[in-house]
DNA sequence: AAATGTTACGAAAACGTTTTCGAAAAATTA
DNA sequence: TAATTTTTCGAAAACGTTTTCGTAACATTT
């Protein structure tokens, strides 16, 4: 099965090879009628340029990598599949890595997507990232870098990241309004962005609100974990600390707060309130099923995308660009746990 | 940034662009001490050579296509990263494309798939894939195709299934012998080939335990939706049918099951025992935890490089290959649902 | 009629590799 | 020494495009 090529279309119709090539391209320089014959058959045949052959020359490859530490995380492959269909849209193709939440696969991605020559790269850090050099890397190479959700702000580039703050303070918010003081936080660790924002967002309310912050009702999971959260939870209630609701860092972390709870006969959320992040497509599934705040994951694709566009046609037009910092917006998905 | 190319190492050792080209590629018609200082160099500045014009040259792209029908179900997303990563680690990069469960879309991922001179198409079919051109179309091509789970036998190629009906037969036998006789079962609709070999599992092991099959046992969910479920759970409650357990097609309907019985105040496993299939990462977070069927995704990802691997090698040396017809085993994973 | 402008096309170089083939240089044998 | 073999290397073609630039043919203006 021989693919066809230009010269076999030019032969066809005793043209040259150019001029198929700017038949095709949509140049002006061509007479109404051969442009049209061209590219009836052309259509006939679905034929398409060898995009190999093409971005040897051009330089332009059409396509995007991108980087995220998890693919079980439903959050972050409807971000994925949000990426590749609008790339799709706009004619580009996508690699995918995964770094696994590992450094080291973060950097071998990294130096794969260069070696590729996609012509940006959307990456979402891993949690162990604590060195930025290949991010720079991207950088040098004249690639698109657009860091999102786990950025890092040490490597400037543009960014689109949950409104992190405002939205633990909405959620706080909400649990007070819900008549609730005693506020739990099962918060991450101290290096992630999203964790130490959503914490900022979960005192300003309390602040707002005049309820004394207790480091007691505050409690840390590392690894974000199921198991993680269940532990912590049970931890509480065995040094009898009183509680009335948890805010939990994402929705993962909440669905085994849930289940300690409801393991211990506690009513949700008579006794406790439950409250999570991200609304994962599981939330509902819950019994109780889980409240939540909903970041638009359709949002982050279409904005990756946009920003992207916008810096490759200034990257083009030798525009000196600055970088966009966009923050999605969240919105509260009210269901049984509060 | 101006990327480095044979020629600039070339002349950094006054050889040729071939020399240098033969000796990364490991030709043996260099001498020994040449080899090595443009090794050592090629190491040192981590130089890779160009892989579009590699491309061009030699008609491999080191590129797989792999299709799913959706990015938000675990299965898929759990498969799709133990092929990238079993692709990756073989030195093959993994371009993405989604059906989301729509024809329409499924033609042009193939379309763009086949135009981007991909290797290989690993695809799991849409549900709504009726007609089988396109598949066609990728093998006329030259391009290898693997089907995977959700297959179509009206094609001939290599294939990755479950164990769908041994797999069913287990489960039903393990309801059996947990004591239960009203096995009830929800299904997927009727074209759809998982549903229908995990509908005879069903029935081979009621006949071999001499249980009567009961047509109004059966519920049948055409979208396998959580909501769907629901209301055939409840369907069979109001009509006051009576069964002790439900063998649901996957777990997202088995998590319906759970939200109705739990709902209606129905015992979990005491009056009603549950059980899904696929073990999605949320199967464990709910209350009660879901019985289910691991389907060992990492097998998956890796069998399907396997058999590219071999049928690429296969093709090279110009052999009459036949396809493998692989079926992942599964094994079952006891929690509290019974 | 001459000068100028416009339209339509093609030749050819270039993108950065891979690989074949010929040949010079070195080593070995007669 | 001459002939032969082996080792080492490079010239050059090819992969299929894109794009610049030159120019022939024709149209329009002076």
């Amino acid at each position: 099965m021989k693919a066809i090529k230009l010269k076999d279309i030019a032969q066809k119709f005793n043209v040259s090879v150019s001029t198929v090539s700017k038949a095709i391209a949509g140049y002006t320089d061509i007479k109404r009628e051969t442009k049209k014959k061209i590219l009836e058959y052309v259509k006939k045949i679905n034929f398409r340029p060898n995009s190999i052959a093409s971005s040897l020359k051009t330089k332009k490859t059409k396509t995007i990598g991108i980087v995220i530490p998890d693919m079980q995380n439903l959050f972050f492959t409807k971000i994925l599949n949000s990426i590749v269909n609008n790339a799709q849209r706009e004619g580009y193709r996508s690699i995918l890595m995964c770094s696994n939440e590992s450094f080291e696969n973060e950097l071998d991605c990294i130096d794969e997507l260069i070696n590729n020559n996609v012509e940006a790269v959307f990456i979402a850090l891993s949690d162990r990232t604590v060195e930025y050099s290949h991010l720079q890397r991207v950088k040098d190479s004249g690639i698109i870098l657009i860091q999102f959700d786990k950025i890092s702000k040490i490597i400037q580039s543009s960014t689109v990241t949950t409104n992190n703050i405002e939205s633990a303070y909405e959620l706080t918010e909400r649990l007070i309004k819900f008549g609730r003081r005693k506020i739990a936080h099962l918060r991450g660790g101290y290096i992630s962005q999203v964790s130490i924002d959503r914490f900022i967002g979960y005192q300003k309310a309390l602040e707002k609100y005049n309820i004394k912050y207790d480091k007691n009702l505050v409690m840390i999971s590392e690894s974000r974990s199921f198991d993680e959260a269940i532990s912590k939870i049970q931890e509480m209630i065995d040094k009898k600390i009183d509680f009335d609701s948890v805010l939990a860092i994402d929705d993962k972390t909440a669905m085994g707060t849930i289940k300690c709870l409801t393991d211990n006969k506690i009513k949700i959320p008579e006794q406790v309130a439950v409250v999570g992040f991200s609304n994962a497509a599981y939330s509902k599934y819950l019994s109780p099923s889980l409240s939540s705040m909903d970041q638009s994951t359709e949002l982050f694709g279409s904005e990756i995308i946009k920003i992207f566009l916008k810096e490759k046609r200034n990257k083009k037009l030798g525009l000196d660009y600055t970088f966009s910092q966009i923050k999605i917006p969240t919105h509260f998905i009210k269901r049984e746990s509060f």
